[in-house]
DNA sequence: GTGAAAGCGCTAACAG
DNA sequence: CTGTTAGCGCTTTCAC
């Protein structure tokens, strides 16, 4: 493989004015110029990036850590994060946790061997006091996940809205029995979704049964665990909330197959805005989270944590969401709430 | 950050020594080691991976290029990649073309450059003969494209077999006339399905009717834009095979809504087992791919390419497949063939 | 067993 | 405008 002195030697000049001009630096007179132009292109030189990663400290890699790709969320905020990631001409490198915490921190690793240029952290699975040492070594962004206590930027989705406007809509509609799934409890999204729902609800002076409130709610199969237990209860809810698609559609699946309809007898909310909410019948009203954006947002804000290396300063950044009426909660009316 | 410098400094010991260490040599004194141990320790000293890359020319990272990963198909690919790659201690990088094939070569850079130490491909957008002189800079993999031409590894799955059993069971049904859609007509992945199709037809003694056959159907407005075709038509098709379940999907959204039933009116088959096969009413018949299998296959082969270096030698491996029989083809039975 | 020294390929003072 | 030189941090001969 040809190297830079390759180069210099074939074009007659050293291998600093080689550098200059793969650097494009000024003050290299254009005969010169060309004349290593001609040697690289007839060597196929290309300049070798582990060298120049150590040389200038930088790799222009980031790691994005997410639970797992088949994740319809995750794998919608990877596909962003990549776009955006290329637009600065840099790689992305995906890690999956599959819900390990240590998993979380050996990918974290990737900081301090100097793999990457920085982390972005999409779910906290270990406290932040695990987390912070890493910053030691390069910058971490927090993408989707938010907390308090991080003195690092965050941008991330006004979750608690999310679950106020969902939760809002389904009591507008005349609902005051309301069931609650949510996921992983310990996540700050979660609790923000969950404050959102109760906000709503103290708002118009509705208490909330906690017979109704299910935790760590996942997957489809999760969701027609839920329906079967509401079908059994004494007192039925007469609209759900999600925490996603995946297990709104469970929940409507199963309500269908015990002969109960959505939404006239129970209506329905998601959450995510999936191609899937689209292909059910009925079509699943759900909150729309700004996945692009976010992601984009995100990788801006790591790319001035690697030019200006200020790795412990807190900034949030709050995105609005919308919520996407379709007929699981309401059989007409296909407007959009913001 | 400490250097491997500071660790021999603190421990009164060479570079050398500390190097030994770490890389697990044997004649090492272990007084010496735990010395060196302790240094490391108390330094927080952690290998520079770029020094590491540069030194002993590989980087532990290899890139997968696929068209997105919002693609279910392919997002699964990378989620199956991404824990094959992290068992061999590696790194992958997502790289999406976006379906461009000047992307495509952009990332086979990646290797000129030596940021990864191989590239698995997923489709082929360029002429092999384009892709082929990358091959002087580090290995490539085929893993679920195929091409007869390409002297590499690659790793498949059987699609002419998906074709054919997919057919053979939709004619063993009694149908007869059989409609066809397929995505990138370019990809050998499609044009061996279609091989499939045609040899399931000729062995029963059936004709294709062209009027029935569609090209570069990938989504699900694709799929409902078809059966609306097909419901245009003065002698309709009693089955369909899809090349995708969510083209699959759009179908059967479509055939509800013009009234005509699944799958007494029209049987569908969809292809790749996606989570939504088993959300629709009914559930879709589709053809499952061993994705798991075929991506770690490509990482083990992956390895050897990069410890053997035998670039240019082809090995083909193929997969086999299976039928998965559900509501949308016939009323009962949920029986699996082989 | 251990260390000195060379060098992987590149860039950036610094000097001219 | 151009070249000389000194490393970036690591591993590996080659001596001892």
């Amino acid at each position: 493989m040809a190297t830079i002195e390759d180069v210099a030697k074939l074009a007659g000049l050293s291998r600093t004015t080689v550098s200059r001009v793969i650097n494009n630096h000024p003050y290299v007179s254009e005969a010169k110029k060309q004349l290593v132009i001609e040697a690289m292109k007839q060597l196929g030189y290309v300049p070798n990036s582990s060298a120049r990663s150590l040389r200038n400290q930088k790799t222009e890699m980031i790691a994005v850590i997410i639970p797992r790709v088949m994740n319809p969320f995750f794998g919608q905020l990877v596909e962003s994060l990549e776009i955006a990631a290329s637009e600065y001409h840099y790689q992305l490198i995906v890690c999956q946790t599959l819900y390990s915490a240590k998993k979380e921190l050996d990918y974290l690793n990737l900081l301090k061997t100097k793999q990457v240029d920085g982390v972005i952290l999409t779910t906290l699975l270990n406290d932040w006091k695990q987390i912070e040492p890493f910053l030691d070594y390069g910058p971490i962004v927090l993408c989707n996940e938010y907390d308090q206590k991080a003195n690092i930027p965050m941008v991330h989705i006004d979750q608690e809205y999310g679950g106020y406007v969902a939760t809002t809509h389904l009591i507008d509609q005349g609902h005051m029995r309301i069931a609650y799934c949510c996921g992983n409890i310990k996540s700050n999204v979660t609790k923000a979704r969950e404050k959102g729902f109760r906000k709503a609800h103290s708002e118009h002076g509705l208490q909330i049964d906690p017979k109704l409130v299910f935790q760590n709610v996942f997957t489809f199969e999760d969701g027609k665990k839920v329906l079967q237990k509401l079908a059994a209860l004494d007192n039925r809810p007469t609209a759900i909330f999600t925490g996603s698609d995946e297990v709104a559609a469970g929940v409507i699946s199963e309500a269908k197959k015990l002969g109960i309809d959505v939404p006239t007898q129970l209506a329905v909310v998601g959450y995510d805005n999936q191609a899937i909410t689209e292909l059910l019948d009925p079509m699943i009203t759900t909150v729309h989270q700004p996945v692009k954006e976010m992601a984009h947002k995100a990788m801006n804000v790591m790319m001035n944590q690697i030019k200006y290396k200020n790795y412990k300063t807190k900034e949030v950044y709050q995105l609005p969401l919308s919520l996407i009426i379709r007929n699981s909660t309401c059989l007409k009316s296909p407007e959009r709430l913001n």
